[in-house]
DNA sequence: GTCTATACCCGGATAGAC
DNA sequence: GTCTATCCGGGTATAGAC
């Protein structure tokens, strides 16, 4: 196994290639022509090009889940939120593209999901905006939010794909600086 | 000329499908299914379905467009261009929705275009960032720009699909914050 | 595990009657 | 200006040989 698997290849592939073009203007023959065989072949390691998205968004979904899960019960703080949400970000790159990019992707996804991904962004903002929040906290919030998202994107595009700890320092301290009143 | 053109119609349905759906995730069926005729009846008023979204952006993208020329000659200020960056999200919430989510549709534009989108993002970033920015610069910009495009959207969504000007100031202030080192 | 060939459906677009 | 009917291309997926 010096090789990795066909099917780890085909998910890096489709990672990248929805990340560029989103999820409904990738083809499965575009996979396989970057992974060099035929469209015949992918369906030997996946069902349908559904199941490559899914096998994709698998665990960044789960720690975006837990991540909610913890608001309810314990005591998170803005800065320890939007810094798991940067580092999440940072991890899947894809996944916040399809999130903010593809509704029809979104709308595949939501049907096998416990919580929709409105639900958890509308979960998310308000964590954000405090109880009781006014229009003045939901905008702040909605925009902490995403700033997480395209500050962490765009350091990622100025350090070649890697999130240095200074650039994570940054994106963080603009997250909270729109947050704060 | 009570009841409003076809034509008009047809923009009017097509803006608020493509910004719930994506371009690429509406069809001239659902279109026409909406506007209560056939897809047939909807060739008889424009060309094809990227004309409709021609018809839609040939506004907005003009602004901006001259908005970007501004600032090669003249002195903008980040407050200037952002709260101009806000307007005009608001003036075309589809514009702004398709501009960062639908890749496909961009692509097809651009093709169209004197300067590629991704050109005119950078370009507003490049102006947001100042001479010379580090990477904290224009993770500040891209930032800023987020809040702009995030923000407004919010707002609209709290004010019924209207920006108030309380709210308008609250995204431009919370802009700048995220500018500012 | 990958191939060739093909079925099948769906979306955009056209022809021509009314 | 809208209809019915239809074409065409492209994209997902399958059958079956190798």
């Amino acid at each position: 196994m010096t090789q990795p698997d066909t099917k780890q290849r085909i998910l890096d592939i489709a990672a990248e290639l929805f990340a560029r073009q989103g999820y409904t203007g990738t083809t499965i023959a575009d996979i396989a022509r970057e992974l060099g065989t035929t469209t015949a072949a992918l369906y030997y390691h996946f069902p349908s090009k559904a199941a490559i998205l899914g096998g994709l968004l698998a665990k960044p979904l789960d720690a975006y889940t837990r991540l909610l899960d913890g608001l309810d019960s314990g005591h998170t703080t803005p800065e320890q939120l939007l810094g798991a949400l940067i580092d999440i970000t940072a991890d899947s790159r894809d996944l916040a593209t399809i999130f903010d990019r593809d509704p029809k992707a979104l709308a595949m996804i939501d049907e096998q999901l416990p919580r929709s991904s409105a639900e958890m962004t509308a979960q998310t903002v308000a964590a954000l905006a405090g109880p009781d929040p006014g229009h003045a906290a939901l905008i702040r919030a909605s925009s902490a939010l995403a700033v997480a998202k395209a500050g962490t994107l765009a350091a990622l595009d100025l350090g070649d794909g890697t999130l240095t700890p200074a650039d994570r320092a940054e994106v963080l301290a603009v997250a909270l600086r729109a947050l704060k009143d």
